[in-house]
DNA sequence: ACGCCCACCTGGAGGC
DNA sequence: TGCCTCCAGGTGGGCG
């Protein structure tokens, strides 16, 4: 599912609800997700006021006035809905709405996770830094300080198709499936290339195609295929931009040849054999 | 240490 | 209509 720009989206329609609000009541549907929920999640969370709402690569963390960070991911089919209180009045709760948490402003938040992919903790102050899920990641993409010399030095020695590095959210943080192909269609780079070898104005290349994508998708609300949809319920549509993703045998939006699909490491990918070498 | 493969889940789409 | 197979925005653990 999500990806970064889609949770972004989801951070930027949860912040206006939920900093600077306080939790009044949450409701733990199921004990576990990928991992156990919280023990005593909700007299941890209920009364706590959020201060910030942070991304953090796939991640979003919310920051509680006790300094607990709320670190929660969304999987592959996670979403979080937003309702007024009268909206979540007349609106059943989904059998996949794991945990549901309301606001003393008024507003209820669910996330709804079918595949159960995703992941709720609660994490000290002290071990949001070290944290094993947070530790390892690589750069924010989007930060200025992530350069083609960046990129570079983390793909060197790397004997791995770049496409499968552009996932090793060590490399770099936030890059999924759909935005690993359209980086790398925009970039000119061919999936299959050994990530060792992009390196000077190929990495350089890339960071601009990766950049351009995600802030593009950003801008559209992230990418609706089947799951994600924004907390007020509107759907994204970036996916109506992809130049390759989910495009087999369709036009190159470039040269006009037909769009290839190959496995890599178990996923698809899709590539333009002339525009991508 | 590194790279690959699988498992973890549910649901939707398409074929017969 | 129904059943069966394949596929899906992720990721961490185990294996060689």
């Amino acid at each position: 599912m999500p990806e970064l720009p889609e949770v972004e989206t989801v951070r930027r329609g949860l912040a206006p609800k939920l900093e600077g609000a306080r939790i009044s009541k949450l409701l733990q549907r199921r004990k576990d997700l990928r991992v156990a929920l919280p023990a005593r999640f909700a007299s941890k969370v209920e009364g706590r006021q959020v201060v910030k709402l942070e991304r953090r690569a796939k991640y979003i963390l919310a920051h509680l006035d006790d300094g607990t960070v709320w670190l929660m991911h969304l999987g592959m089919s996670g979403r979080m809905m937003v309702f007024s209180h009268n909206e979540a009045g007349a609106t059943p709760l989904d059998p996949h709405d794991h945990v549901v948490f309301e606001t003393e402003s008024g507003w209820q938040v669910r996330f709804r996770d079918p595949r159960r992919f995703g992941l709720m903790l609660l994490l000290k102050a002290k071990e949001a830094q070290t944290h094993k899920l947070l530790r390892g990641l690589g750069p924010e993409p989007l930060e200025a300080d992530f350069t083609g010399a960046v990129l570079a030095a983390a793909l060197k020695g790397k004997r791995t198709p770049i496409k499968s590095a552009l996932l090793d959210q060590r490399v770099v943080a936030g890059i999924g499936n759909i935005y690993a192909c359209e980086g790398l269609f925009l970039a000119g780079l061919k999936p299959s290339r050994l990530a060792s070898t992009v390196q000077g104005e190929k990495a350089d290349k890339l960071v601009a195609g990766l950049k351009s994508v995600l802030n593009r998708a950003i801008a559209d609300g992230g990418s609706s295929l089947r799951d994600h949809v924004q907390p007020d319920g509107e759907l994204g549509y970036f996916q109506t931009r992809f130049s390759v993703y989910d495009r087999e045998g369709q036009n190159c939006v470039v040269c006009k040849r037909k769009v290839r699909r190959m496995v890599q490491a178990g996923r698809s990918t899709f590539y333009c054999s002339h525009c991508q070498r």
